[in-house]
DNA sequence: CTGTTAGCGCTTTCAT
DNA sequence: ATGAAAGCGCTAACAG
């Protein structure tokens, strides 16, 4: 039992529960002698008010909910730091929720914070996440969401997302300016607007440079790693193997990684591969691989700092800011050590 | 505004405050019939109890923290992932806390859990912890506390760990049997019980095998990488440079691939190098770095479940529980893709 | 400048 | 089987 509260607190001092309080709170209308011996006693009982007591009252949690599909993988392992870094700047804390790619998760985890656990969310959905009625009904309960990287495809939310288009665009450019005859596109199934911006992009670049679009090139894969390698394999065992491949994200980058160890396909000499990554694991990568980094940690950042901006001023998501950062295309020299 | 609590959902029954709790409760006290409307009733108006009342009244949070130094790190990413997984399974929710390996931070974040904001905390110590009176304190307050990984070095506290000794002793053995003849250890400054441990096995490995101890092959390195990278090229670059290097953390192992590609030092030929990690970055790492394979997944599940059966029977640490995971050294087959 | 009081939403005796 | 009432610890309006 901790068990120090403003009760005992008063009762050692010899003062009221509501002058200790508003000591505490540097009142104006207690004594600056009393605000001392007041302060004193706290910090000797070790005093620490009660969360619950003061969210209660105040009707306020000074808590936020991150919501994302998994945190084993560096975009949304960095975009946390970045969030946590302005929440303790600002005295907030952070509840975390892994959906692991489950709407069915997702679902749940947005209704158990209807009830005012939290001052504010942000949310990356999953990526069979085909409605958000959820969300809205959270939002329309009195939270502010936002939603980051992963957003819904219409236009009335605030978002903060990466120009996936145009680094769709810029990647499989970069592949034709390689060399690259025939490109693939590794693309994830659902409806997620990330993954559709980035495939498009790499239409548009087929379009402006006069390659023929081949429907059979856009390989749409899923969660499973393992069905995603064979996928992959096939692709590129057979003749008439594409020459370059757009992966659009990392996680298919590591997989074709895997795969071209695997049967022995020499990165970039035989592909040519570029991905969407970040730049941690970019790094990491075989340098063979160039690479579409995203500013994880400063899209964490962001959020945050937007989420912040419509819980202080009480903007359920009327005026609506959305943001976009740009990724840098990184390409790595080649190296010695391999 | 939510607001839908019980009050209104009694008016809306015609039901008392108190009866309407129960049904949700699903107390024997009240009828089935009354049980059903109350249930649809909730169900309709979107009902989410307000979890500071119920908080406050049951003094209970069903909340835990995860007191962690960073996150954009494969170790520390995995281990929140099985903490979360656990948590959820129990009903739980997890409030994250990143002490950026600075420990003012955690000292005021442990400050902070004392009022009753949660149940018990996880906790992996920052490099420059040397005291925790913060956490006996918050332990002496009514809070267990469970520490993973990195560890305070004294006997007494309830811990989640793995075979540091024995895997630094297993990862140099590894070196000397493929030849080296002079292996270097990269240390993290610091008492964190882990590296500590590590640095014994490789001692003890040398001396197993009847090679001189050289003080100067044990490379303190610090948190900044640049400066760790300054240091490992300095050693690697002077001739009589060592045949093997053993880096007690993957920061710093991937600091070694790096500095390795840059002065164009082949691994393994030139310089053998084993490092812990965990399996997700071991496998993006060159596949010429040899790795031992944390069972992060694992930690984090096995700490969250003490955790929990120390909640559960309000053991506060008296009956002390010490869990040690092994790890696992992992060779990768060297690729064609380089 | 300090104290009294009501009440945030919920659970839990205790009555009925 | 249902309801009334007290109280968790805190804040804020109102008195003094």
């Amino acid at each position: 039992m901790s068990g120090t509260n403003l009760k005992k607190l008063a009762e050692e001092l010899g003062l009221s529960i509501s002058s200790v309080s508003k000591a505490l709170r540097d009142s104006y209308e207690i004594g600056s002698e009393t605000k001392k011996r007041v302060l004193a006693m706290a910090e000797k009982m070790n005093y620490q008010p009660n969360p619950f007591a003061r969210g209660l009252r105040k009707r306020k949690s000074i808590t936020i909910a991150v919501v994302i599909p998994e945190i084993a993988n560096n975009f949304f392992a960095l975009a946390i730091d970045g969030i946590q870094v302005i929440a303790q700047q600002k005295g907030y804390h952070v509840l975390t929720y892994l959906t692991q790619e489950d709407f069915k998760n997702e679902e749940s985890t947005v209704k158990h914070l209807q009830g005012g656990r939290v001052d504010g969310v942000l949310i990356s959905l999953c990526g069979n996440t085909t409605s958000i009625k959820h969300l809205t009904d959270l939002n329309q309960s009195g939270v502010p969401v936002v939603y980051f990287d992963r957003v819904p495809d219409m236009l009335e939310f605030p978002t903060v997302t990466t120009d996936d288009y145009e680094c769709g665009l810029k990647a499989t450019e970069h592949l034709i300016l390689a060399g690259c005859k025939k490109i693939a596109c590794l693309c994830v199934a659902g409806f997620l607007s990330t993954t559709q911006k980035r495939r498009l992009g790499y239409e548009a670049a087929l379009v402006k440079h006069n390659i023929p679009f081949d429907p059979k090139l856009v390989i749409q894969c899923s969660n499973e790693n393992t069905a995603n390698r064979a996928l992959i394999k096939k692709l590129l065992s057979k003749k008439g193997r594409p020459d370059g491949i757009f992966a659009s994200v990392e996680k298919l980058a590591i997989s074709t990684y895997y795969v071209c160890n695997d049967i022995k396909l020499n990165i970039p000499k035989q592909v040519k591969v570029v991905s969407f990554s970040n730049l941690r694991t970019a790094s990491l990568l075989s340098p063979s691989l160039t690479t579409i980094a995203q500013p994880a940690f400063e899209i964490g950042k962001a959020s945050a700092e937007l989420l912040f901006r419509m819980i202080e001023k009480k903007n359920l998501g009327n005026r609506i800011e959305k943001i976009v950062l740009q990724s840098s295309l990184i390409q790595r020299k080649s190296s010695a050590a391999q």
